[in-house]
DNA sequence: GATAAGATCATCT
DNA sequence: GATGATCTTATCA
C-alpha cells in the first residue's frame, strides 16, 4: 500500500528540500546539477512550483561578468555571504533576476535561474520567470533554505547528463574572455 | 525570419 | 551621469 501512486503523484517523501550544503559546492556543480530541481514559490495566494531548465553560473571575483568583480558593495554584499541566500536585484529599471548564492562564505559566487517551466507552459527568460512567480527584491537576501516563500527542491526526477547542454552566459558581452565560458546550462527538450 | 530600438531605475562613479 | 546577468514591440526582408 505504501507504493500506491508513489510516482505519479510525486509524494512528500520524494520531495526534498535542498539543504545549505547543497549550494556550497562548485558553482559550476550546483549550476548544473539545479537543471531538473524545482523552485518553489509560497506566497499569500498560495504554492507555485516550477522546473528548473535553465540556469548560469557567475563564480568569484575574477569573474568579470560576476557583479561581484567590480568589489564588495551594499548590493554585492550578500554575494560574499554563506550559501543558499538570495540575490535577487533590478535590472532595466523593470525585470528583476533571481539567484541563489553558491560556496563558502567570502567566496562571491551565485547561479542565476533563467528558465522554468511552470505546468509544462515554458517561462524563458529571468524577468518573465520572476514576474511569473512574483518575485522582487522585497525577496532579496532571504535563506532560501527554511521552507519559506522561496526555496528549492528534489522530486526525484533523473536528467542525464547528456541531456544538458552547454552554451556562454547571455548578455555579458563586456566581459571578454569571461563571456566565452560556457557557464549556461540548459535542459535538452 | 532577423534585427533594432525603446522602456525605466537602482547602483555605482 | 552612465550603465546594465532584459523583454516587448516595431520594422525590415
Amino acid at each position: 500500500m505504501l507504493s500506491d501512486h508513489l510516482t505519479f503523484h510525486s509524494p512528500n517523501s520524494m520531495r526534498q528540500m535542498l539543504p545549505k550544503s547543497y549550494f556550497n559546492r562548485s558553482t559550476l556543480v550546483v549550476a548544473r546539477s539545479l537543471i531538473g530541481k524545482y523552485l518553489v514559490r509560497q506566497n499569500g495566494k498560495g504554492t507555485m512550483v516550477g522546473r528548473i531548465v535553465e540556469v548560469e553560473a557567475y563564480v568569484g571575483p575574477h569573474d568579470e561578468a560576476c557583479h561581484a568583480s567590480k568589489g564588495r558593495t551594499p548590493r554585492t554584499d550578500v554575494l560574499f555571504g554563506p550559501p543558499g541566500m538570495s540575490y535577487i536585484y533590478l535590472i532595466y529599471g523593470m525585470y528583476h533576476c533571481l539567484n541563489v548564492v553558491t560556496e563558502e562564505a567570502e567566496f562571491p559566487a551565485a547561479v542565476l535561474i533563467r528558465a522554468v517551466e511552470i505546468d509544462g507552459e515554458l517561462v524563458d527568460g529571468p524577468g518573465r520567470l520572476c514576474r511569473a512567480l512574483d518575485i522582487d527584491r522585497t525577496l532579496n537576501r532571504i535563506d532560501m533554505t527554511t521552507r519559506q516563500h522561496l526555496w528549492f527542491e528534489d522530486r526525484g526526477t533523473k536528467v542525464a547528463r547528456g541531456k544538458v547542454g552547454t552554451f556562454p552566459r547571455i548578455g555579458v558581452d563586456y566581459a571578454g574572455e569571461w563571456a566565452k565560458k560556457l557557464w549556461r546550462f540548459r535542459l535538452a527538450e
